[in-house]
DNA sequence: AATATTAACTAAATCGTTTTAGTTAATCTT
DNA sequence: AAGATTAACTAAAACGATTTAGTTAATATT
């Protein structure tokens, strides 16, 4: 049914060695052979078997990308940018779909190691806290990426943002709008993502001289809409007083800022809010919403070009060397933190 | 290095075969024997290579995935229904993104063919008009589930939603709530969705006798947020009076409530809004958007449900009979279409 | 004209599994 | 105790490509 390299070389008179070399442009085969081979595989639709070739040349230019979450526009525009270097290289892209749980991700990397993946992109699910299959995709000289949320310990190659700074740099904008109350609703404890930001968070209060107060400080723990308007609410409902917001993320931002509008407090001019990841929908919310782009795209197109030296080293037999990029922030000044704003 | 079963057959003084036989539980191998093997492989972390299954067995339990758009809530939701899926039956999930070109969209289709998935499931590009690349993947001999944009004319298993009855729907709740100059910002020209939903509309304006008025429909190109906020600016400046609004999906009606709002007009008490996908920004915004769900999620579930049937068919070898699923949309009541409810 | 060189192939091994058919030794049957 | 049966393997082909090491015929060299 589906054409074979050997029936072809029959159906030509050649053997089914000369039929490969015509197509991978060996120069022993003639220029005339090499005409007939192309013209005749492409009258009858052949395409080479991907799986048969991996088996001698150990090569299935097919890369593996866990994603903690997948319904999440961060992950979304990150796997876009994967997406579109691995199209420009003839890469084929495997995802997984890790949903923060660690067991799960330890599986699909066995499923990709078995898929025989010539690198896997990873980001590490929350709860990740062994590393031991990072280890396995190393020893299995399988190349691997970490971006975002990454394992400073293992040994390869990793893409960042300065999350520390982009707290700092959202913090100090409320600041410098005139907020002296800010609150932070943080993320999770454990991910050094939220960790950092909050770190951020601190180191501007300190640089300005404000004193820092953990009540204002929540810990949200899935970082959803609802979450944040359940974070204000309780924050209300205590009568803490604040006067600006820095949230882990757009979507607890959001979620605030709904509460808070509940009821009748002016945002910017009474609160102003910032959030951080650069959602779109913060665009069309009224007020707009300042965030922090975190540069999601430019993130997945640097994993992938990540991988693409590391493949080029590894091919010319050097031993490499893993890179470490941190990519910078950028605050987006939008309505919710312009106090001359008025609704 | 990586072991394979020759190497464990030897270590253990065994034939390559009976190493198999023992790890796929063949029953003219001893238990004690399969004790053995498995006890040792699980030492070395042994991992069958799935390349070289294939090649006899002829399955790679792989599905490729192709997407017109992957930073966009409803294809996002519709990948994780899929993946759910897959995981549940160990399929591994091969993802591409046509970028709603056609041209992309067959190189795509080729490049999975190439790699043996076991099926292909997609939405059509936009602009996509000629099938070859679908017939090339039955021809194939390749299971092909559609769904959202599907081809009619292809004879494969679709799963879709009622985009007629749900334009029916989100016009007909308009109408309810007192709106009888009702504006549609629909979607591009050629897709089906995108008649099916102006169809709805027409058919809801007709049902309830009010008169048609072309000048009332604007035509968006890509359904951005940006796209809403300039069609509601262009419909404001060309001074044609509106009472309701029917967006081809919820980014688009985002934007025009934006562009409403900063005109000081009330939403929902002068202008109603209804959107159409349900993108959870939409929960947060003020007011929260009316909206159509669209059933991403399910979709997404039943499209690899269609594919695991297909395929457990064609064990038997069965000649197999292609389904149509039309999933039922559900109306979404928010503040964006509730008069009672003041800003 | 005998030999060396080259062009253009072919033959066959190989990658890592699976699977069919065959083999051997032990056990059962009568 | 001889033949039949069974348990538990082994041997080898096969899947579809690639690649190394020949091979053959034509051409070049001296």
């Amino acid at each position: 049914m589906k054409p074979s390299l050997k029936q072809i070389a029959k159906e030509l008179n050649l053997s089914p060695g000369a039929v490969s070399k015509a197509l991978n442009d060996y120069p022993d085969i003639s220029l005339a052979t090499k005409k007939v081979v192309i013209s005749y595989v492409k009258k009858i639709g052949y395409r080479a078997n991907n799986q048969a070739k991996f088996l001698r040349t150990q090569k299935t230019n097919t890369i593996g990308v866990i994603l903690p979450e997948i319904t999440n526009q961060f992950f979304s525009e990150i796997l876009k940018g994967v997406m579109s270097q691995a199209q420009k290289h003839d890469y084929t892209v495997i995802i997984g779909h890790s949903k923060e749980s660690q067991a799960e991700e330890k599986r699909l990397v066995n499923q990709f190691l078995q898929q025989k993946v010539d690198g896997i992109l990873m980001s590490l699910a929350q709860d990740t806290t062994d590393y031991s299959h990072l280890s396995n995709i190393i020893a299995d000289e399988t190349i691997l990426v970490l971006f975002d949320k990454v394992a400073k310990t293992i040994n390869c190659s990793k893409v960042f943002v300065d999350d520390r700074k982009g707290g700092f740099n959202a913090t100090r904008h409320l600041i410098k709008k005139g907020c002296n109350k800010i609150a932070h609703f943080r993320g999770n404890l454990n991910p050094q993502n939220s960790i950092d930001r909050y770190l951020g968070y601190r180191e501007a209060l300190t640089l300005y001289k404000i004193q820092y107060d953990p009540n204002k400080v929540l810990i949200s723990d899935n970082g959803s809409i609802k979450d944040g308007y359940l974070m204000a609410k309780k924050l209300y409902e205590s009568r803490i007083e604040i006067d600006g917001l820095f949230c882990i993320n757009d979507m607890v931002a959001l979620g605030a800022i709904k509460f808070f509008r509940e009821q009748k407090i002016d945002i910017p001019n009474e609160i102003s809010v910032i959030g951080f990841s650069k959602n779109s929908a913060g665009e069309a919310f009224q007020p707009s919403l300042s965030t922090i782009d975190q540069k999601a795209l430019k993130m997945g197109k640097m994993a992938m070009k990540l991988f693409l030296s590391e493949e080029k080293i590894l091919k010319t037999g050097n031993r490499l060397e893993n890179q470490t990029l941190v990519l910078k922030t950028e605050l987006i000044k939008r309505e919710s933190t312009q106090k001359s704003f008025t609704n």
